[in-house]
DNA sequence: GCAGGAATAGACAGATCTGTCTATCGCACT
DNA sequence: AGTGCGATAGACAGATCTGTCTATTCCTGC
């Protein structure tokens, strides 16, 4: 019963599969047997390790949300100590993501999109991981002394997933760079 | 041959059933046999007035972006004169918007998620309507006096964008009004 | 050597998908 | 009355979808 969060080389190599083509293509627009065809895996491994295609894409979620944030939170920590230089590191990493030449706009706006009913469990994993990061520019804004760092990350929030859409809509990492201005001056106003 | 732009009851019919089933569950778990079933039209009808799904899915995306920003318009004109206010009312009737019982995120935003090549007419099409907005942002941007239109516009769209996949997450209106905080700051920054 | 669990290929069910085709019907216009 | 066109129902093709099932094989631990 290798349900809840038991690692196998087999089970790792379909969820790789499977996130490089939803990412790719969509969720509803890739079958399972697209999936195990170029994984190399029977489908009743898939079976055996998730429920469902539905599971399958919310265990997929999940592991991006933490690898996601893993790679923001390390971004941050190497910015060093000032508070402010650590909150404009996110749109820096911003930035280097749009340019990578396989980024194809946010897995999880992607997600809402295409599962858009509110109580759709895609639809609900997908949110999460956007409060999830809320919360931690939350904390970035509270250390940078933000009169009020819950609005201020909302904002953020914002700014930063209106940049996802613009980059995948233009392929360029212009606004990411628009939102750090933006970020800048509302920091300045913010802790003044 | 009413392939350009002629309307037909049928043809109206067929477009408003598409898009409300469209808009409600996704373009890809909408077949169009539903839509007929819906709408009371038969197959062929369809692919007398448009050569594909695909076809059908521009045709309402290029309606759409008619409509909605025929709506902005609207707004905007009844704000009155100050330009100021003017702008700020794009954010009133996002928050209208957001409100209204069948929200279900941007249409278009979903357009660019379910089919994100960047090569595909529905994708193109779709950040056409962006593009488009933001255009107007920047004229109006400019009639406030903005030092710097186009860059206030992309700012103003980011923050548009966000609110609204932000309302698509929460089925809350919140994010309309921390936007239009936010643009209301930036103005006076900008024009000042 | 052997037992047991994991993975395998592949058939299968049952539904659904887009798009094509045919044959008929209804209706407006002359 | 007759012509022509738009719409109709419904069969059909051919592909694809998720999920189930069986029977076999592989590998590891004992």
């Amino acid at each position: 019963m290798p349900e809840p969060e038991i690692s196998s080389p087999k089970r790792d190599q379909l969820m790789a599969t499977a996130w490089r083509l939803f990412y790719r293509d969509g969720f509803r627009a890739v079958g399972i047997d697209l999936i195990l065809a170029e994984a190399g895996v029977a489908k009743m491994t898939l079976y055996n390790h998730f429920a469902s295609k539905e599971e399958l894409i919310v265990a997929l979620l999940e592991k991006r949300d933490r690898e996601l944030r893993a790679s923001m939170v390390a971004t941050v920590e190497a910015a060093g100590k000032s508070p402010t230089k650590r909150l404009l590191a996110v749109f820096d990493w911003l930035e280097r993501w749009f340019g990578s030449p396989d980024f194809n706009g946010c897995v999880f706006i992607r997600a809402l999109s295409e599962y858009p009913e509110a109580t759709h469990a895609i639809h609900r994993t997908a949110w999460n991981h956007k409060v999830a990061v809320k919360e931690m520019l939350a904390q970035l804004g509270a250390a940078a002394g933000a009169a009020n760092p819950t609005g201020l990350a909302e904002t953020l929030s914002l700014l930063i997933d209106g940049a996802i859409v613009a980059a995948h809509g233009t392929r360029e990492t212009g606004s990411a760079r628009s939102a750090r201005v933006t970020t800048a001056a509302l920091l300045k106003l913010a802790t003044a």
